[in-house]
DNA sequence: CGATAGTTTGATCTTCGTCAATGGGGGTGG
DNA sequence: CCACCCCCATTGACGAAGATCAAACTATCG
């Protein structure tokens, strides 16, 4: 998901466009035609949001679902003991919000901008008369319920596992797959999350994740360069952390 | 979800008709008419599983949707350190092998019966048939992976909690909405689980598992009746561990 | 260049896992 | 009908690993 449109002139085509890039960019709406198309378009409302900034809460009326234009942002919700639990991680393309359409009442999560992030938003009503008239986009809307529950899958399989080097490891090598920039030997990852953040998506504390990343430099396995970015240096000894 | 079928009789006509019941228990067919009903029935193959008996395996090619038409079974993987993770428990009506029918080609978990265990099998061609004969049912679908979602994400929620005694009281909460039998002032709850498999649903030991539910027990939160059976006496003081 | 939020490091505490021994209940065979 | 056995659960002692609290450090941005 190589973000054509994050490049500035491209957004800038996006404002005037009035959200029709967003509409293709999302694989909900590839199939659709021109025509079609340009139907979404004119429902679609555009936002932005800033760094930080909350796009919903939990609790509140599900009434809209959000494409993913440009940025990142993380779901997630407040267990018990306060800290937030990361679900996902939404970048381009992405949409949420869909759950609820046919179903829920009230959203379950909360969702925050990482970066500064562009948001398509469709009312439900509108969703579902799209729906009506193009009843393929259902299956594609199972399809992508389906790598929901992929990644769901996996991330309770991480969580399972006792072994937090291992847990960080997956997370990595997750990251990897979803943002990573291989080089000749090396592998630029360039990290959406603060460390604190990687620590709630594994459920550990942001010194443990200090700490084993640490030891994973010490180890030769990657290389720490400032807050946000790591190089990899030996994938297969982190593939071998997790298996 | 209360078993009429699990009854003695029940099942003896279940054997007789050929797995209609099982068609009509299962909510994805209890949209059909009569005729379609038969059609659904015609293709079904059932088969019998006798507890700890394995319906599935990780890595198996998945070629058929699975119908619990009595019984319970258990779906998990194995982690890193070779113990088991539960993600699901099914009961009477709840189907599985619908992921894969779209999109995998192999099973991405183990399926085990945890009781006697009678199941109707439907071939992925059959099932894709019948989809197409009733495009409603593709919502159900829909709807019931919307289910799936919710159980998993609120997995995460309980594994991403640090303490144990707020997991457990989280597990016990589901199993008391799912098959607990209010009494009076108290409510029996039969475990469809081993300590072992208690322990391996919420990523803990069994020895921690006894240990928890022994202090859970001297604190008058509830009292255990030999391996299988738990009466809940304070079911708020048990949410509040929870919450 | 300095302020500030985010990160790392260290010391100590708590909790759960591990290993080993003991206990108990249900089913089977005498 | 009882005794035995086996499986499962419980209990105890110990150690390891991560949480917590506190302090030092540093990246980043104005």
């Amino acid at each position: 998901m190589n973000s054509i449109c994050s490049q500035s002139t491209d957004s800038e085509a996006c404002k005037r466009c009035k959200g029709r890039y967003c509409a293709t960019k999302v694989s909900l709406f590839k199939s659709l035609e021109e025509s079609q198309l340009k139907a979404v378009t004119d429902r679609i409302v555009q936002k932005n949001y800033e760094k930080n900034q909350m796009v919903f809460f939990e609790g509140d009326k599900s009434d809209k679902l959000y494409l993913i234009n440009r940025g990142k942002v993380k779901i997630f919700k407040y267990n018990r003991d306060g800290k937030e639990q990361i679900l996902y991680i939404l970048s381009e393309g992405d949409f949420i919000g869909d759950i609820s359409l046919f179903k829920q009442v009230e959203l379950r999560f909360n969702a925050q901008a990482i970066d500064d992030v562009n948001i398509c938003e469709l009312t439900k009503d509108d969703f579902e008369e799209i729906i009506k008239e193009n009843p393929e986009i259902a299956l594609k809307i199972l399809q992508s319920s389906y790598d929901r529950i992929e990644k769901l899958e996996s991330l309770v399989q991480s969580l399972s596992n006792k072994d937090v080097e291992a847990r960080i490891a997956g997370l990595l090598l997750s990251f990897i797959k979803d943002f990573g920039v291989p080089g000749e030997s090396e592998i630029l990852l360039n990290l959406p999350l603060s460390r604190e953040d990687l620590a709630n998506y594994i459920g550990v504390t942001r010194e443990t994740i200090s700490r084993k990343l640490g030891s994973l430099q010490d180890e030769g396995i990657l290389r720490l360069e400032g807050n946000k970015r790591i190089v990899i240096l030996d994938l297969e000894a982190l593939e071998e952390k997790y298996i």
